[in-house]
DNA sequence: ATATCTATTTAGTGATGCTATGTACTGGTA
DNA sequence: TACCAGTACATAGCATCACTAAATAGATAT
């Protein structure tokens, strides 16, 4: 991961895994897999887990743990209501972020 | 500032300060007087000054020191070619993050 | 047995923006 | 003169975040 990407997710990978949750449930080894996939190819696999922890102890998700038919439990977390409301909120402030950086960058000689 | 914004900003308020520099040289009391008027309320000062000594120490801005009427000398910051060169590099990441966002916003049901 | 996926956890690190405060120059005003 | 506001820059200490690195554990195949 480039030292720039890593510090630009900051605060947007909280929401990036918020919003793959508000599509359907997941848990952690999937999301890391899912992430790969598009693109955010050196994603740490204990980052994302840790990130779990802290949106559930803000009780943004909820948690169940369902049994694997290949390794240990899985922890499968859902978006609450609360995550919902925290996840609009998300939208906002990322939506006035790019609006910023939009009108910069086309203003740039 | 919303803690969100506040995590938000982490990476991506030193490209903007790139993207303003890039449009014409300017000093860091000009620079935080800008970002508020831009919507960004709550930017601290010595938030911007630490990233301009920041940006001058990667060697991405030049810096000049020209007599102000109204106070201190100003320190006017340019970008030279390695920041320009950064700041292109910044465009690319953030474009890149714009773009899996994008996807998931509208994914979501 | 051991190697390989699958799956989660956590201690320690570096980078970032914020808080709070201090310094310094100028001009106006009581 | 003494004081205050506006301009302009600097910095020590803090909280948060993603990453590094390593450990644990279950399942299956070799």
């Amino acid at each position: 991961m480039s030292k720039q990407m890593t510090e630009m997710l900051k605060g947007t990978l909280e929401g990036i895994i918020l919003a793959i949750l508000s599509a359907q449930p997941a848990y952690g080894y999937e999301i890391t897999a899912r992430l790969r996939e598009q693109g955010f190819s050196d994603i740490a696999e204990g980052t994302v887990y840790a990130l779990l922890v802290r949106n559930e102890q803000k009780g943004l998700v909820d948690v169940e743990k369902v049994p694997s038919e290949k390794g240990p439990p899985r922890k499968v977390y859902s978006l609450n209501a609360r995550g919902q409301d925290y996840l609009e909120e998300f939208w906002r402030t990322w939506s006035f972020l790019t609006e910023r950086l939009e009108q910069l960058r086309t203003e740039r000689k």
